[in-house]
DNA sequence: CGCAGATGGCTAG
DNA sequence: CTAGCCATCTGCG
């Protein structure tokens, strides 16, 4: 594991941005990206799925925009995504049996 | 409802 | 510098 390169600006914009949600709120890939002053959520999920801040980063408080899950630890399904599901029910963020959050007021914009 | 294409930045060679 | 990748998004049939 010597992958420890310096992180990226954008990199350092998402984290903190992460960072700035509140206990028990989610944001979207696409939502983020509009923060970030991007327009792609692509590189944003590339950002999480690297996660070189992880697990200090809360990767898992970022859904799709679509109200589902997407994905956790580099995986779009499995038990990953079951955590994943599970920290935000921890927060007060409940989802569906499939994977959709029941709460879309849960989303926030930071 | 399902699939293909677009889109912007990251990593590796 | 070039090519491929991504936990996505949007549009079209």
């Amino acid at each position: 594991m010597k992958n420890q390169r310096t992180p990226t600006l954008f990199e350092q914009k998402i984290y903190d941005a992460l960072l700035h949600i509140p206990k028990g709120r989610v944001t979207t890939y696409k939502l983020l990206a509009q923060t970030l002053r991007c327009r792609s959520a692509q590189a944003i999920g590339q950002a999480l799925k690297r996660n070189p801040f992880a697990p200090e980063v809360p990767c898992h408080r970022v859904i799709r925009s679509d109200h589902h899950l997407g994905g956790f630890q580099g995986k779009r399904a499995g038990a990953s995504i079951r955590e994943k599901t599970r920290l935000l029910e921890q927060e007060g963020v409940l989802f569906n049996p499939e994977g959709f959050l029941i709460d879309p007021d849960r989303i926030v914009q930071i």
